[in-house]
DNA sequence: CCTGTCAACTGGGATC
DNA sequence: GATCCCAGTTGACAGG
């Protein structure tokens, strides 16, 4: 995945980084902002953008793929490596400070997990399942730990039950 | 043209 | 009912 992030951005890293004068460009339509107003049909008030939304949804093209910039996926890793877990304000606070939805980064976190386990699997396959657990996954359920258990919901312990075997 | 990647989507299950 | 999750699929796009 390393280099696909190639993107024909037309903006530069600190457009996406400077918040304060968020509202400031409307006209400036990104890749990203293209996607920005699709909302997930699951959950319809998670984000509406009225305001950027060109399409009638009469005449709906095409579906629209978007290509983060480098320095928000850059964002996204960072935080994905302090946390696999985002609480809703959390989510909040980093779309906005990555100018994506909230949905944006709900997915892209949910993807993220889901490709890394796949990883996981695949990589203890190939290996044919030594004993030995390297530090990753203890990493990674220390954060799990405590995002989904202390600061958000009790019951993603039913989530985690399907991990302990690669975390522990 | 084929293939891989990845954001978006779908469906099913769970909690509050 | 709203919202979250995971697992799997779809569709756009880029590279070979």
């Amino acid at each position: 995945m390393s280099e696909r992030v190639k993107v024909q951005t037309s903006f530069l890293i600190e457009d996406i980084l400077s918040v304060k004068d968020a509202g400031a460009k409307e006209g400036e339509k990104s890749p990203v902002d293209g996607a920005n107003e699709k909302a997930l049909p699951g959950s319809p008030k998670d984000n509406q953008n009225p305001a950027t939304a060109p399409e009638t949804s009469a005449d709906k093209p095409k579906r629209t793929r978007a290509a983060f910039t480098h320095l928000q996926v850059l964002e996204l890793e960072k935080k994905f490596e302090q946390q696999k877990y985002l609480s809703p304000p959390e989510r909040a606070h980093l779309a906005g400070a990555l100018r994506l939805t909230e949905t944006q980064v709900k997915i892209w976190f949910q993807n993220r997990r889901y490709k890394t386990k796949r990883r996981q699997q695949a990589c203890h396959q190939a290996e044919g399942t030594r004993g030995t657990q390297g530090s990753e996954p203890s990493i990674f359920f220390d954060s799990f730990c405590r995002t989904a258990r202390v600061e958000y919901r009790p019951f993603w312990w039913h989530y985690a039950a399907p991990w302990r075997p690669l975390l522990w």
